[in-house]
DNA sequence: CTAAAATTTGGCCATGCGGTCAGAAATTCT
DNA sequence: AGAATTTCTGACCGCATGGCCAAATTTTAG
């Protein structure tokens, strides 16, 4: 038995190499046969550990699974962000956001598939949603944030700027998953169209 | 045992009712808890009935969800397809076909949340989703017939309509979403900015 | 080298699942 | 009425799950 709970930062770097084998096992198994199927039994077979370790080195499933979306969010929001640092107007960070999620997306199809598994399906005790629309707040402000420029500057057009990240959130969520049911689908192309899209909406 | 299997048109009335009656506690028991959470016990304690029931009037769990699949999926259908009957310009349809769901939503929140429910969890032995993304194929060439007619009209302008009709696709499930999850947001008034958003993105 | 601590194993547990069934109850038929 | 049929009940089955733990093993510390 681990001793004590120690802060993130003060984990050894084996028990952290641990966890993340753990946690990619989680992923690839989440992506490959939905979320129903991911049992910790399967996550450890496919480590090729027992299934003990999980809870050693866990809490619990949930935290398991709070830990994947963490991870996978970061690496996300990393990579958008920084590809925007270098747009100046709306219209420009609108273009770059779309583009460069699609860009992600087909680097880490693996992982936000099992990302949209972990958002649909993962319930806290009561049988509520743990993620879900209410915990994309985050990102709707962000959108909204991004509209909003627009219209002060001018750029784009005099509309609801929450419906619009909705839509806009929605549109991308969209495109990721007819992309992953329709792998020939050609993602930059359909990335390229929504951002037309998205442009000629509020211009 | 019920001696042999007849088809749909030659079942008894009886038999009809407590066929509903079933798939009408399994769509609150889905929309209050989620797919997960309602399984036979909890559906047939709902019902008020014994959990041996469901499995004499359904072959089994999946056949009873395909069922409530059918249903819903039915009812809507019919609306808004009899709503946009009377439109002539491709506009003018586009515009019905957003209000006329929404409007459908409102007076059906919790079959369409059972919907969503079922259309995101429900798989087969394989593990693979039974419905999903490819099973709105229909819903995708239907959409497109609307754009492509805009477009050979001269209404709208040149672009990608499966993009659009996905895009498209997307917007109304994430409408309906966000309301099921705010509740005091104003539906008709995000129906009324989405279609107004759509008109403007393909003119 | 030895003792202590950390890690892993493999089996066990209670729980809940979908499905089945014999017999009871209700309904329909003659 | 009584017999035949349909419907319902409540208990039961095999199975999978997440979690748990004593003992075995490996790693670290003195």
């Amino acid at each position: 038995m681990r001793s004590e709970i120690l802060p993130t930062g003060q984990r050894s770097f084996i028990e952290e190499a641990r966890r993340a084998q753990i946690i990619a096992a989680a992923i690839e198994v989440i992506a490959a046969g939905g979320f129903a199927k991911a049992s910790l039994a399967a996550i450890a077979k496919h480590a090729g550990i027992s299934k003990g370790v999980i809870s050693y080195h866990f809490a619990g499933k949930d935290e398991l699974m709070e830990e994947v979306v963490n991870q996978i969010y970061d690496t996300i929001a990393e990579r958008v962000l920084t590809s925007m640092k270098g747009q100046e107007t709306a219209t420009e960070l609108l273009r770059t956001q779309v583009l460069s999620v699609a860009g992600h997306m087909r680097g880490h199809r693996t992982q936000l598939q099992a990302l949209g598994e972990i958002f649909h399906n993962l319930r806290d005790a009561a049988g509520k949603p743990r993620y879900g629309v209410q915990s994309s707040e985050e990102l709707y402000t962000s959108l909204e944030r991004l509209y909003e420029l627009g219209q002060r500057t001018g750029e784009f057009r005099s509309f609801d700027i929450r419906v619009m990240a909705v839509t806009h959130s929605a549109a991308i969520d969209a495109m990721f998953e007819y992309w992953v049911v329709h792998p020939e689908h050609d993602l930059d192309a359909h990335a390229i169209e929504l951002a037309d899209l998205l442009e000629s909406a509020v211009k």
